[in-house]
DNA sequence: TAGTGCGGGCGCC
DNA sequence: GGCGCCCGCACTA
Protein backbone atom coordinates (compact mmCIF):
# COMPACT_ATOMS: atom_id res chain seq x y z
CA UNK A 1 0.00 0.00 0.00
CA UNK A 2 2.69 2.59 1.39
CA UNK A 3 4.23 3.93 -2.27
CA UNK A 4 7.71 5.12 -2.75
CA UNK A 5 8.25 8.57 -2.31
CA UNK A 6 9.08 8.89 -6.18
CA UNK A 7 5.96 7.51 -7.77
CA UNK A 8 4.06 9.61 -4.98
CA UNK A 9 5.30 12.49 -6.22
CA UNK A 10 4.61 11.73 -9.94
CA UNK A 11 1.69 11.37 -8.81
CA UNK A 12 1.22 14.34 -7.61
CA UNK A 13 2.53 16.04 -10.97
CA UNK A 14 0.37 14.19 -13.17
CA UNK A 15 -2.35 14.33 -10.75
CA UNK A 16 -2.58 18.15 -10.61
CA UNK A 17 -4.39 18.14 -13.69
CA UNK A 18 -6.51 15.88 -13.82
CA UNK A 19 -9.21 15.45 -9.91
CA UNK A 20 -9.60 12.02 -10.54
CA UNK A 21 -5.77 10.95 -10.19
CA UNK A 22 -6.13 13.26 -7.11
CA UNK A 23 -7.76 10.43 -5.27
CA UNK A 24 -4.49 8.10 -6.08
CA UNK A 25 -3.01 8.84 -3.39
CA UNK A 26 -3.18 7.15 0.16
CA UNK A 27 -2.98 8.44 3.80
CA UNK A 28 0.55 6.41 4.25
CA UNK A 29 2.05 7.75 1.25
CA UNK A 30 5.34 9.48 2.08
CA UNK A 31 3.97 12.44 -0.02
CA UNK A 32 0.97 13.83 -0.61
CA UNK A 33 -0.32 15.85 -3.30
CA UNK A 34 0.87 19.12 -3.05
CA UNK A 35 -0.76 21.09 -5.59
CA UNK A 36 -4.58 20.57 -4.66
CA UNK A 37 -6.56 22.76 -7.44
CA UNK A 38 -9.36 21.60 -5.37
CA UNK A 39 -10.44 20.72 -1.82
CA UNK A 40 -13.72 19.53 -0.85
CA UNK A 41 -16.64 20.22 1.44
CA UNK A 42 -16.65 18.95 4.97
CA UNK A 43 -18.14 15.35 5.12
CA UNK A 44 -19.54 14.95 8.24
CA UNK A 45 -20.95 11.73 7.69
CA UNK A 46 -18.01 9.71 5.29
CA UNK A 47 -18.47 6.13 4.69
CA UNK A 48 -16.78 3.68 2.84
CA UNK A 49 -13.57 3.77 0.93
CA UNK A 50 -13.50 7.47 0.82
CA UNK A 51 -10.70 10.31 0.79
CA UNK A 52 -11.29 14.09 1.10
CA UNK A 53 -8.39 16.44 0.86
CA UNK A 54 -9.92 19.55 2.86
CA UNK A 55 -8.65 22.99 3.42
CA UNK A 56 -6.45 23.53 6.34
CA UNK A 57 -9.05 26.22 7.21
CA UNK A 58 -11.71 23.83 7.33
CA UNK A 59 -12.80 24.00 11.35
CA UNK A 60 -14.14 20.57 11.03
CA UNK A 61 -11.49 19.25 9.47
CA UNK A 62 -9.56 20.68 11.64
CA UNK A 63 -11.31 19.32 14.54
CA UNK A 64 -11.45 16.07 13.00
CA UNK A 65 -15.07 16.19 13.23
CA UNK A 66 -17.04 13.32 11.82
CA UNK A 67 -20.80 12.83 13.07
CA UNK A 68 -19.86 9.00 13.84
CA UNK A 69 -18.70 8.44 16.86
CA UNK A 70 -14.67 8.07 16.53
CA UNK A 71 -12.95 7.13 19.35
CA UNK A 72 -8.93 8.20 18.99
CA UNK A 73 -7.16 5.08 18.13
CA UNK A 74 -3.14 5.15 18.67
CA UNK A 75 -1.51 4.10 15.45
CA UNK A 76 1.76 4.85 16.83
CA UNK A 77 2.22 8.01 14.40
CA UNK A 78 2.35 11.18 15.24
CA UNK A 79 1.67 12.29 11.83
CA UNK A 80 -1.67 10.33 11.08
CA UNK A 81 -4.27 10.50 13.48
CA UNK A 82 -6.32 7.47 13.54
CA UNK A 83 -9.68 7.24 14.60
CA UNK A 84 -12.23 3.92 14.69
CA UNK A 85 -15.84 3.76 14.99
CA UNK A 86 -17.66 2.91 17.75
CA UNK A 87 -20.54 2.06 16.52
CA UNK A 88 -24.18 3.08 17.82
CA UNK A 89 -26.09 2.55 20.92
CA UNK A 90 -29.52 0.76 19.90
CA UNK A 91 -32.35 -0.33 22.91
CA UNK A 92 -31.62 -3.87 23.78
CA UNK A 93 -35.74 -4.29 23.17
CA UNK A 94 -35.29 -3.32 19.75
CA UNK A 95 -38.43 -0.61 19.97
CA UNK A 96 -39.75 1.72 18.28
CA UNK A 97 -41.43 4.94 18.81
CA UNK A 98 -45.11 4.99 17.93
CA UNK A 99 -43.91 6.30 14.35
CA UNK A 100 -42.25 3.35 13.38
CA UNK A 101 -38.70 5.11 14.47
CA UNK A 102 -36.16 3.01 16.02
CA UNK A 103 -33.71 4.33 19.02
CA UNK A 104 -30.17 4.96 17.96
CA UNK A 105 -28.19 6.93 20.48
CA UNK A 106 -24.76 8.21 19.87
CA UNK A 107 -22.12 6.08 21.96
CA UNK A 108 -20.27 8.28 24.78
CA UNK A 109 -16.52 8.62 23.18
CA UNK A 110 -15.27 8.64 26.17
CA UNK A 111 -14.87 4.55 28.05
CA UNK A 112 -16.03 5.80 31.19
CA UNK A 113 -18.96 7.77 29.95
CA UNK A 114 -19.67 5.38 27.39
CA UNK A 115 -19.48 2.03 30.06
CA UNK A 116 -22.26 4.64 32.52
CA UNK A 117 -23.81 5.13 29.28
CA UNK A 118 -24.96 1.83 28.78
CA UNK A 119 -26.38 1.11 32.47
CA UNK A 120 -29.03 3.63 31.45
CA UNK A 121 -32.55 3.00 29.50
CA UNK A 122 -33.75 3.17 26.81
CA UNK A 123 -35.13 6.45 26.50
CA UNK A 124 -38.35 4.81 24.96
CA UNK A 125 -38.68 2.09 26.87
CA UNK A 126 -37.07 1.99 29.33
CA UNK A 127 -35.38 -1.04 28.09
CA UNK A 128 -31.59 -1.67 28.52
CA UNK A 129 -29.08 -0.06 25.92
CA UNK A 130 -26.73 -2.36 23.77
CA UNK A 131 -23.59 -0.93 21.80
CA UNK A 132 -24.15 -2.11 18.46
CA UNK A 133 -20.34 -2.27 17.11
CA UNK A 134 -19.17 -1.36 14.19
CA UNK A 135 -17.69 -3.93 11.84
CA UNK A 136 -17.62 -2.90 8.63
CA UNK A 137 -13.43 -2.73 8.00
CA UNK A 138 -13.13 -6.36 7.42
CA UNK A 139 -14.93 -7.27 10.82
CA UNK A 140 -13.15 -4.53 12.69
CA UNK A 141 -14.31 -0.69 13.06
CA UNK A 142 -14.64 2.11 10.22
CA UNK A 143 -11.36 3.69 10.83
CA UNK A 144 -11.08 7.24 9.49
CA UNK A 145 -7.34 8.76 8.92
CA UNK A 146 -6.18 11.99 9.48
CA UNK A 147 -3.54 14.15 8.00
CA UNK A 148 -2.46 17.92 7.91
CA UNK A 149 -0.16 18.41 5.21
CA UNK A 150 0.33 22.13 4.60
CA UNK A 151 -2.32 24.00 2.84
CA UNK A 152 -4.96 20.71 3.51
CA UNK A 153 -5.82 18.32 5.61
CA UNK A 154 -6.51 14.60 3.98
CA UNK A 155 -8.75 12.57 5.48
CA UNK A 156 -9.19 8.73 3.84
CA UNK A 157 -11.97 6.01 5.27
CA UNK A 158 -11.34 2.76 5.23
CA UNK A 159 -14.51 0.54 6.09
CA UNK A 160 -18.32 0.47 5.10
CA UNK A 161 -20.47 1.68 8.38
CA UNK A 162 -22.74 -1.41 9.16
CA UNK A 163 -24.68 0.08 11.26
CA UNK A 164 -27.29 3.10 11.40
CA UNK A 165 -26.22 6.30 12.14
CA UNK A 166 -26.00 7.58 15.25
CA UNK A 167 -27.45 10.89 16.74
CA UNK A 168 -24.33 13.41 16.09
CA UNK A 169 -22.42 15.17 18.77
CA UNK A 170 -24.35 18.02 18.84
CA UNK A 171 -27.43 16.40 18.93
CA UNK A 172 -26.22 14.28 22.13
CA UNK A 173 -24.86 17.58 23.33
CA UNK A 174 -28.77 18.83 22.63
CA UNK A 175 -30.03 16.42 24.27
CA UNK A 176 -28.24 16.43 27.23
CA UNK A 177 -28.52 20.00 27.78
CA UNK A 178 -32.45 19.38 26.96
CA UNK A 179 -32.73 17.15 29.77
CA UNK A 180 -30.83 19.03 32.48
CA UNK A 181 -32.72 22.18 31.19
CA UNK A 182 -35.71 20.38 32.32
CA UNK A 183 -34.59 18.79 35.46
CA UNK A 184 -33.74 21.81 36.33
CA UNK A 185 -37.20 23.49 35.16
CA UNK A 186 -39.04 20.78 36.80
CA UNK A 187 -37.28 20.96 40.29
CA UNK A 188 -37.90 24.21 39.99
CA UNK A 189 -41.85 23.74 39.55
CA UNK A 190 -41.97 21.38 42.06
CA UNK A 191 -40.29 24.00 44.56
CA UNK A 192 -42.59 26.68 43.25
CA UNK A 193 -45.25 24.44 44.04
CA UNK A 194 -44.65 23.28 47.34
CA UNK A 195 -44.43 27.63 48.33
CA UNK A 196 -47.69 27.75 46.76
CA UNK A 197 -48.73 25.46 49.09
CA UNK A 198 -47.20 26.82 52.39
CA UNK A 199 -48.63 29.86 50.95
CA UNK A 200 -52.11 28.70 50.74
CA UNK A 201 -52.20 27.26 53.90
CA UNK A 202 -50.19 29.63 56.26
CA UNK A 203 -51.24 32.87 54.36
CA UNK A 204 -47.42 33.75 54.70
CA UNK A 205 -44.72 33.76 52.57
CA UNK A 206 -41.99 30.98 54.04
CA UNK A 207 -38.98 33.63 54.71
CA UNK A 208 -36.26 31.24 55.24
CA UNK A 209 -36.51 30.14 51.56
CA UNK A 210 -35.99 33.04 48.99
CA UNK A 211 -38.51 33.24 46.40
CA UNK A 212 -37.55 31.83 43.08
CA UNK A 213 -37.20 33.73 40.29
CA UNK A 214 -39.67 31.92 38.57
CA UNK A 215 -42.38 33.50 40.76
CA UNK A 216 -41.88 36.79 39.50
CA UNK A 217 -39.77 36.58 36.24
CA UNK A 218 -41.58 36.99 33.18
CA UNK A 219 -40.08 34.14 32.17
CA UNK A 220 -40.85 31.92 34.50
CA UNK A 221 -42.37 29.55 32.57
CA UNK A 222 -39.61 30.02 30.00
CA UNK A 223 -36.99 27.62 29.58
CA UNK A 224 -33.81 27.77 31.16
CA UNK A 225 -31.61 30.37 29.80
CA UNK A 226 -29.52 28.05 28.12
CA UNK A 227 -32.13 26.17 26.71
CA UNK A 228 -34.02 28.94 25.03
CA UNK A 229 -30.31 29.85 23.85
CA UNK A 230 -30.87 27.04 21.64
CA UNK A 231 -34.81 28.41 20.54
CA UNK A 232 -33.46 31.68 19.93
CA UNK A 233 -30.33 31.16 18.45
CA UNK A 234 -30.86 28.39 16.12
CA UNK A 235 -33.30 30.94 13.46
CA UNK A 236 -30.03 32.49 12.77
CA UNK A 237 -27.16 30.16 13.30
CA UNK A 238 -25.80 27.60 10.79
CA UNK A 239 -25.34 24.59 11.43
CA UNK A 240 -22.47 22.03 10.86
CA UNK A 241 -24.50 20.76 8.64
CA UNK A 242 -24.91 23.73 6.82
CA UNK A 243 -21.35 23.17 5.34
CA UNK A 244 -20.77 19.89 5.74
CA UNK A 245 -23.82 19.31 4.41
CA UNK A 246 -22.81 20.82 1.29
CA UNK A 247 -22.67 18.81 -1.84
CA UNK A 248 -19.35 17.47 -1.67
CA UNK A 249 -18.40 19.50 -5.52
CA UNK A 250 -15.49 20.49 -4.52
CA UNK A 251 -14.01 23.93 -4.03
CA UNK A 252 -10.90 25.84 -5.13
CA UNK A 253 -8.13 25.21 -3.28
CA UNK A 254 -6.73 28.63 -1.76
CA UNK A 255 -10.32 29.97 -2.29
CA UNK A 256 -11.24 31.99 0.73
CA UNK A 257 -12.77 29.78 2.63
CA UNK A 258 -14.40 31.95 4.93
CA UNK A 259 -16.33 33.98 1.99
CA UNK A 260 -17.02 30.73 0.03
CA UNK A 261 -18.04 28.25 2.80
CA UNK A 262 -20.07 30.78 3.69
CA UNK A 263 -22.91 29.69 6.21
CA UNK A 264 -20.80 27.31 8.68
CA UNK A 265 -20.86 27.62 12.18
CA UNK A 266 -17.35 26.58 12.62
CA UNK A 267 -16.03 29.23 11.21
CA UNK A 268 -16.22 31.71 14.38
CA UNK A 269 -19.14 30.68 15.58
CA UNK A 270 -18.92 29.73 19.85
CA UNK A 271 -19.53 26.57 20.54
CA UNK A 272 -22.36 27.45 22.82
CA UNK A 273 -24.20 28.98 19.53
CA UNK A 274 -23.17 26.13 18.04
CA UNK A 275 -25.15 23.72 20.11
CA UNK A 276 -28.17 26.11 19.51
CA UNK A 277 -28.20 25.26 16.25
CA UNK A 278 -28.90 21.41 16.61
CA UNK A 279 -32.54 21.42 16.77
CA UNK A 280 -32.36 22.20 13.28
CA UNK A 281 -29.95 19.43 12.16
CA UNK A 282 -32.28 16.85 14.01
CA UNK A 283 -35.53 17.70 12.39
CA UNK A 284 -36.80 15.46 10.00
CA UNK A 285 -37.48 17.77 7.10
CA UNK A 286 -33.64 19.01 7.60
CA UNK A 287 -32.84 16.06 6.56
CA UNK A 288 -34.18 16.19 3.36
CA UNK A 289 -35.75 13.32 3.87
CA UNK A 290 -32.86 11.03 2.50
CA UNK A 291 -30.09 9.34 3.83
CA UNK A 292 -31.32 6.22 5.07
CA UNK A 293 -29.39 6.79 8.41
CA UNK A 294 -30.13 10.39 8.02
CA UNK A 295 -30.59 11.95 11.67
CA UNK A 296 -33.97 10.91 11.36
CA UNK A 297 -32.27 8.75 14.16
CA UNK A 298 -31.40 11.29 15.54
CA UNK A 299 -32.17 12.57 18.37
CA UNK A 300 -35.26 10.81 17.80
CA UNK A 301 -34.15 8.57 20.01
CA UNK A 302 -34.03 11.80 22.24
CA UNK A 303 -36.01 13.16 20.28
CA UNK A 304 -39.64 14.23 21.24
CA UNK A 305 -40.52 10.73 22.70
CA UNK A 306 -36.80 10.56 23.91
CA UNK A 307 -36.46 14.15 25.64
CA UNK A 308 -39.95 13.39 27.09
CA UNK A 309 -38.74 10.11 28.76
CA UNK A 310 -35.38 11.49 29.22
CA UNK A 311 -36.85 13.36 32.38
CA UNK A 312 -38.37 9.78 33.60
CA UNK A 313 -35.52 8.33 33.62
CA UNK A 314 -32.92 11.54 34.19
CA UNK A 315 -29.63 10.95 35.46
CA UNK A 316 -29.51 7.39 37.01
CA UNK A 317 -32.01 5.64 35.14
CA UNK A 318 -33.22 2.28 37.73
CA UNK A 319 -33.92 1.10 34.58
CA UNK A 320 -37.45 0.35 35.58
CA UNK A 321 -38.99 -3.11 33.47
CA UNK A 322 -41.22 -1.34 30.57
CA UNK A 323 -44.82 -0.56 31.98
CA UNK A 324 -47.65 -1.98 30.55
CA UNK A 325 -48.22 1.41 28.56
CA UNK A 326 -44.86 2.48 27.92
CA UNK A 327 -44.15 6.01 28.95
CA UNK A 328 -43.79 6.30 25.13
CA UNK A 329 -47.39 8.37 24.66
CA UNK A 330 -48.16 10.32 21.52
CA UNK A 331 -45.58 12.07 21.10
CA UNK A 332 -46.19 15.93 20.81
CA UNK A 333 -43.20 16.57 18.92
CA UNK A 334 -41.28 15.06 15.59
CA UNK A 335 -44.78 12.67 15.12
CA UNK A 336 -45.51 13.57 11.78
CA UNK A 337 -42.39 15.23 11.75
CA UNK A 338 -40.32 12.52 10.62
CA UNK A 339 -41.55 10.34 8.31
CA UNK A 340 -38.99 8.10 7.27
CA UNK A 341 -39.02 5.38 9.75
CA UNK A 342 -34.87 4.16 10.04
CA UNK A 343 -34.11 1.76 7.42
CA UNK A 344 -32.38 -1.31 8.15
CA UNK A 345 -28.92 -0.58 6.74
CA UNK A 346 -26.60 2.18 5.38
CA UNK A 347 -26.19 1.92 1.37
CA UNK A 348 -22.70 1.95 0.69
CA UNK A 349 -20.71 4.07 -1.09
CA UNK A 350 -21.53 7.99 -1.03
CA UNK A 351 -24.56 8.53 0.75
CA UNK A 352 -22.59 10.62 3.31
CA UNK A 353 -22.15 13.29 0.71
CA UNK A 354 -26.02 13.28 0.50
CA UNK A 355 -26.31 12.80 4.43
CA UNK A 356 -25.64 16.52 5.09
CA UNK A 357 -27.45 17.82 2.12
CA UNK A 358 -30.72 18.55 2.96
CA UNK A 359 -29.84 20.01 6.09
CA UNK A 360 -29.39 23.45 5.77
CA UNK A 361 -32.20 24.13 3.54
CA UNK A 362 -34.89 25.03 5.99
CA UNK A 363 -32.89 26.07 8.87
CA UNK A 364 -35.72 28.51 9.83
CA UNK A 365 -38.39 25.74 9.12
CA UNK A 366 -36.39 23.57 11.24
CA UNK A 367 -36.02 25.88 14.12
CA UNK A 368 -39.58 27.34 14.67
CA UNK A 369 -40.37 24.19 14.03
CA UNK A 370 -38.29 22.88 16.87
CA UNK A 371 -39.88 25.66 19.13
CA UNK A 372 -43.21 24.97 18.47
CA UNK A 373 -42.57 21.46 19.33
CA UNK A 374 -40.71 21.44 22.12
CA UNK A 375 -42.05 24.14 23.81
CA UNK A 376 -45.19 22.49 24.84
CA UNK A 377 -42.88 20.02 26.77
CA UNK A 378 -42.44 22.67 28.94
C1' DT B 1 -18.37 15.41 33.20
C1' DA B 2 -17.23 14.43 28.67
C1' DG B 3 -14.54 15.00 24.34
C1' DT B 4 -10.13 14.92 22.37
C1' DG B 5 -5.29 14.00 21.40
C1' DC B 6 -1.13 11.76 22.71
C1' DG B 7 1.66 8.03 23.89
C1' DG B 8 3.05 3.54 26.40
C1' DG B 9 2.20 -1.05 26.21
C1' DC B 10 0.26 -5.56 24.96
C1' DG B 11 -1.33 -9.31 21.93
C1' DC B 12 -2.18 -11.09 17.37
C1' DC B 13 -0.95 -12.05 12.61
C1' DG C 1 5.95 -4.19 11.34
C1' DG C 2 1.11 -3.29 11.04
C1' DC C 3 -2.89 -3.34 13.42
C1' DG C 4 -6.44 -3.30 17.09
C1' DC C 5 -7.11 -2.27 21.57
C1' DC C 6 -6.58 -0.88 26.46
C1' DC C 7 -4.97 2.32 29.58
C1' DG C 8 -3.54 6.70 31.66
C1' DC C 9 -2.53 11.45 31.23
C1' DA C 10 -3.26 16.31 30.00
C1' DC C 11 -5.99 19.72 28.16
C1' DT C 12 -10.33 21.83 27.01
C1' DA C 13 -15.17 23.18 27.24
Amino acid sequence: MLKSADDSVMEQEDSASQHGEMMSWDINDIKLPQHVRQTDWFQEWPDSYVKHIYSSEDKNAQRHHSSWAMRNTNNHNSRILKKSCLGVVVCGNNCSTLDGRKIYLRPAICDKARQKQQRKCCPNCNGPLQLLSCRGHGGYPVTNFWRHEGQFIFFQCKGAHDHPRPETKLEAEARRSIQKAKTAFSSSSLRLKRIQEIESLTGAMPTQEPLPLLLSNPDAHMPPANFRGHLSKSSQEPTLSSSSGQLPFPRRAGEDVASRETPTWSQSTPRAQRLSSVPAHVLPMAEGGHGPFSSDVGPLGDGPCGTESQLAYGGGCPCVPPPAAPQAGPCPMARGARPHPQPPLPPRGSEGHRGGGGHQVCLNYCNNDMFFNLYPLW
